[in-house]
DNA sequence: GATGAATGAGCTTTCATTCAT
DNA sequence: TATGAATGAAAGCTCATTCAT
């Protein structure tokens, strides 16, 4: 029964990558189950058994992207000492990670909104989850003396807009070609919004 | 006949309200003409005179939304001489006015997203439009000495996005409950971000 | 106040041929009284006030059909003396006229078909007005000996079906190209049916 | 599991036959799908998963009509040696089969005109068929000598539209009462026009 | 006479979800 | 566990017709 367990578990995986790549292609509304049944090689009865609805598809899929996004940034800043650098690399591993999966990204920053309003409350979850983590590191930075005081609720909220809008620029109108390209104008950028001098070493 | 015209007028004026306000309860995808037609007092026969489809009903508010707030932004702006007050000035008025319509903020800036490939590109138009007039100040500042130089591009997307997800925090999650409250910190984190002083005066 | 009635008549003119030409692009159903009254260069309530309803200027244009080809037929016919070449003359009146009218032969034998129910009625009282013609000059001739009895109702029934056969196929498919190509072959046939000698003579 | 497939096919069947009766009963413009789902006792999702849309539904009904009456056709010319007997006997047959299914009748002959210009082609292909498997018989007599020669590709249209017309008098004027009777005169219309000789036995 | 805004019943089609097998 | 036939509530949109001006 472990094989039955395994086989289930890898039926499970295959109905989340078949449903992110169809929510990629059609968008969460115009998503229809019966073509992610198919996408999967199994049936809409085969989804009703793994998943209670169509949301809740979704919704896991978001989470995983959320967790994958915060367990990569703070690998990136726990490899840092200077809390100054951990905010580069986390910036750098998040534009990283983005980069290499634009659908996700898309599901992510984009459609999520079209989901309706329990996908709202669950969007703005994830985005205060970020924001958080930001606001937590600001807040260490401020006490080891590397950045003055200031609002770290504001400061991680426009940071988190700020990125969030470079990210969408490039899921839906292509630009930078390579996301990694903003990388270094966007890091000058957050680091003099909370008075950070620009130190000239880079990721 | 003249009285006519305006009644049509009037009732076309009637229907974008009531489109305004059913968008807002149940956003683009779950808005139904048939609730439109009864908000409006009207048949449905009788929206699609006055619009083609529903896009359409829908890219009209967009876009008199776009237009209020860029005329008034661009008003503020004219009211003021010294391009770091001309800066206070919009961020002033674009908060103010997002904070006085806040249906047409969750329209704009939360069901677009969720209304289809098409509302994305419109949507990414008006970004555009919103950042070129900030790209365009920036670069008069810049040129004026008031700012060193910098990647107005990147700053004026960061921009919008940092303000953006102030509002849509405050639309979704309604904090801070009266988002003009917000206006100083974020005023702060705009100046600093672009290496502007901390100038004590206030819009 | 001849002048307005001249106008008045006009006008039902112009509507009938933009009629004719809306339907013949579109069939009735997909006919549009919108597009027939903008081909019309008038207004929608312009064409209520000419005709009751969409049926009656469809019905107009079909008893204008019928009317025109009997009249045509009926003149060709009165042109010979001899019961054999009134035959001939007719079918070729009959398929010259059509072939001049392509639209109008559609709309006459292929779209009356698809205007519902009291359509259907109407086309079976042409399609009989029609064959009671061809039946009373077979009993002509064969009281005059040009032929032998026969049963006339029947015959004329299999005539107009073999002619309207040959015509949609015409209309639909294209073929023979001009539909003149077909009298000869067609006249043979006919001729044949009802036990005429075939006349090297020709309309 | 094979008896759920017996019954998808029984309720594919049960489908058809509603169909057939309310496009019968209304034509195929005023047939709303609501009516037919009804008819067959399901629900209108249901006609959906058997046919994906409402043409389908109309042409597989016109394919087996016209299957229908090739294949007896056929088995009736196939019973007979006599070219001279086969073209009686397949006369008989189409009268007999249309005669015992009025409703199949109608939609053949009278509504598929009016289902819209894919219908057109379809059913030219249809008149084609038949028109083939008459020449091709017709071709057959004259080379076996018992015709003269004459333009099968005319003649078989002719008698095509002839039977049409019959058959559509009857389904539409219900005249004669008892579609065989139109048979013995139609039998000598038919001969005589290719110029066989009207043998005096019958079917 | 003429206009065109307004009506509203009606249409086909979609799709998340259920459940007998 | 898995299947796929079946459901039914919506949805967007059309268009012949009416009627106040």
């Amino acid at each position: 029964m472990v094989r039955e367990q395994l086989r289930a578990i890898a039926r499970r995986e295959r109905i989340l990558e078949a449903a992110l790549a169809v929510f990629a292609r059609r968008g969460y509304r115009d998503a229809a189950m019966d073509e992610i049944a198919v996408e999967a090689e199994t049936s809409k009865g085969g989804l009703y058994f793994h998943f209670p609805n169509k949301q809740s598809l979704f919704f896991t899929l978001l989470d995983r992207m959320a967790d994958l996004l915060m367990s990569r940034a703070e690998q990136a800043v726990a490899a840092e000492r200077d809390p100054a650098r951990q905010i580069d690399a986390a910036l750098a591993v998040v534009l990283r990670t983005f980069s290499s999966h634009r659908s996700l990204a898309r599901l992510f920053l984009v459609d999520a909104l079209g989901a309706g309003p329990e996908a709202h409350l669950k969007l703005m979850e994830i985005h205060r989850r970020f924001a958080d983590l930001i606001a937590c590191h600001l807040e260490a930075a401020i006490a080891a003396g590397a950045l003055p005081p200031l609002d770290t609720r504001l400061a991680s909220m426009a940071w988190f807009g700020a990125i969030n809008e470079v990210v969408t620029n490039w899921v839906l109108a292509g630009e930078p070609e390579r996301l990694e390209d903003a990388y270094p104008q966007l890091r000058v950028f957050l680091r003099r919004s909370v008075g950070l001098p620009e130190s000239p070493e880079d990721a």
